[in-house]
DNA sequence: TTTGTAATCGAAAACGTTTTCGAAAATAAC
DNA sequence: GTTATTTTCGAAAACGTTTTCGATTACAAA
């Protein structure tokens, strides 16, 4: 079982190693001959460059390193979908490594994506990540770095992102044009720029339907592991402080779900009590009951967009070109279902 | 932004380079004072070992690859974290491919990784493999492999899975028990071993308690994108042959979930009407209504025991000692929840 | 014949490590 | 003082490729 080297091939057809090298990549000093020969050598005998010797000499792996918060999650696995079918078509594979929403395995991790000198790095920051060191530190190394939905404004890369703000301001919207008039919001973690654009986003929509924001509706939730758990806890907590509201917008549909099950159990009637709109449009939340409306967020697109972003600055960087970092919005829908009342018309 | 290498430390403290790296391994033949002040350098410097050059010398990159069927879902995703939990642990990368359930992505992706010089490979067949000269190239060039779940019994590797005949019989058993006289069954494609053993179970508790097989009971589904929508037209067509089934265990969740939405939109009652059971459970099956009553597959713990093998494999192989394939079968158990009747007693 | 041009090849350096082996220096033993 | 031993170091080869640049050959032009 010995491998085969340019040197097997060589030594076979008594020519050099650099004549073989040559012939196997189409250089135009080799005769037409001596590359037929080469190259039906080394299908006969299987030769497969070491990728080890090839990565060494170029200085580059055709590998890409990603980090994400967590693996087992509608939205994030698509995006891995995305990415690894774009990263395929150009010819790069994607390590995968999981931040757990911890800043500081984020940090060890992007260090050794560096050292493992990947030749790009995809990132969605942990809920804990504040500092941003570790980033800048790939910027300097002029390693090409993208960033994707948890994203920090004050890093300066490219971002694929969505408008979590218009989005979250059409979720309100759809609310109060269906009659609500007190509505809760449960949100995310107060670091990430998704959770407080959400939260703007509600805000401003109460605000431009004069509807008077009240801080008391706002519920915190960290969604993490634990999202469905949470979201029946602020639920309950919810219909103790205030028997009066009408409508939740929620920041992500686990979350939602979470809570329609605890308001289920505790018989109040959606939507004809309380209406309900989730965040991200996770396949379940078509399929339960009642169905949730809820806010499209296109994971799949947005992977293949994010490589599509690493990839141009891979090229640049290659030809020693600079590149402006670029941010690119993606589009998102409101879907409408069962979970909201329907307008009285 | 140069990058610094072993030499620019050497010339800088005017030793050899020799030393330099002798000195950063804690090799014995280096005097304590020049390991303080390499090291104390290295660190200023902030050094990083070039992992192409330490690839290429040492014949391995602390790097494996791991070919998956589909990466957005439930039980996939749980073994994906399992396997970069574990291998986090142990210093390695994992490259993550997705075969789409087709054999001919997956044998370009085996090829890919072996060109890559993987450490090792961990893969679950695809629903088209049907021949397995790919996986046993990977045998032949002496690299660690491992499967799990969907496996191939014929190659000769270690194997992760569970004892999908013992869990279907208990998932028919316990149809069997509350009551179910026709039991039908949505099996998944023919090749895989998967549904061929799922099958076999369901078959052998009928027989064991005396209930005629009747082959007409069977319906197949692919079990890729479509799982939801196979489960809706399995159920309606099952309805439109047999007005007499009162209980189905079905190959998977996402076909269940989408067999009850079928029934509950024809106004069928479960579990009153008919009792249904799943295979995996998948979270939603907790969250849907009625809950439904599954077989529990440990995805992540897989991925964990997966891993762990392949680790075994490579640090033998390392040592040039031998091993023999070994098959291990995690536990499985019943999840009873609401879309099966409770026993009559 | 000489000169010029084109076609074909290979030696050698480089990428940055790791590791073997021998040399030199320092110390100990006699 | 000589010899033996230990400590500390570095030269050099190797991993397998890519690429530069010069050499050689063949052949056409003069």
């Amino acid at each position: 079982m010995k491998i085969v080297t340019l040197r097997d091939i060589a030594e076979q057809l008594n020519i050099s190693v650099t004549t073989v090298s040559k012939a196997l990549k189409d250089y135009p000093d080799v005769s037409k001959k001596t590359k037929l020969q080469v190259k039906e050598l080394a299908k006969t005998l299987n030769y497969k460059p070491n990728a080890f010797a090839v990565n060494l000499r170029t200085r580059e792996s055709k590998t890409i390193g990603l980090i994400i918060p967590v693996i087992v999650h509608h939205f994030f696995s698509n995006v891995i979908k995305g990415i690894i079918s774009q990263a395929e078509k150009k010819g790069y594979l994607v390590i995968i490594l999981q931040s757990d929403e911890s800043y500081e395995l984020e940090k060890k991790q992007v260090e050794l994506l560096l050292s493992q000198r990947v030749d790009g790095i995809i990132i969605s920051l942990a809920n804990g990540t504040a500092k941003y060191d570790h980033l800048n530190e790939v910027i300097n190394q002029e390693k090409p770095l993208v960033m994707f939905d948890k994203i920090a404004k004050v890093v300066k890369c490219s971002k694929v992102i969505i408008d979590d703000r218009k989005a979250a301001y059409t979720a309100t919207q759809h609310l109060i044009n269906i009659g609500c008039k007190r509505i809760a919001h449960f949100r995310g973690a107060l670091l990430p720029q998704n959770s407080i654009d959400r939260f703007l986003g509600y805000k401003k929509a109460l605000i431009d339907n004069n509807i008077p924001y009240d801080p008391s509706l706002v519920y915190i939730c960290e969604c993490g592991d634990m999202s469905f758990e949470e979201g029946k806890k602020n639920a309950e907590q919810l219909l103790t402080d205030h028997d009066d509201v009408d409508g939740i917008f929620i920041n992500t549909d686990l979350v939602a779900i979470g809570a329609m099950t605890a308001f289920q159990e505790m018989g109040i009637k959606i939507p004809d009590d309380i209406s309900i709109v989730g965040f991200s449009n996770w396949f379940m939340s078509s399929v339960i009951s009642p169905s949730l409306t809820t806010i499209n967020q296109p994971g799949f697109e947005m992977g293949k967009t994010t490589f599509k972003q690493l990839f141009k600055e891979i090229k640049a960087r290659k030809k020693g070109k600079t590149f402006e970092p670029k941010t690119v919005v993606l589009e998102t829908d409101l879907i409408v279902r069962t979970s909201t009342k329907t307008p009285i018309s």
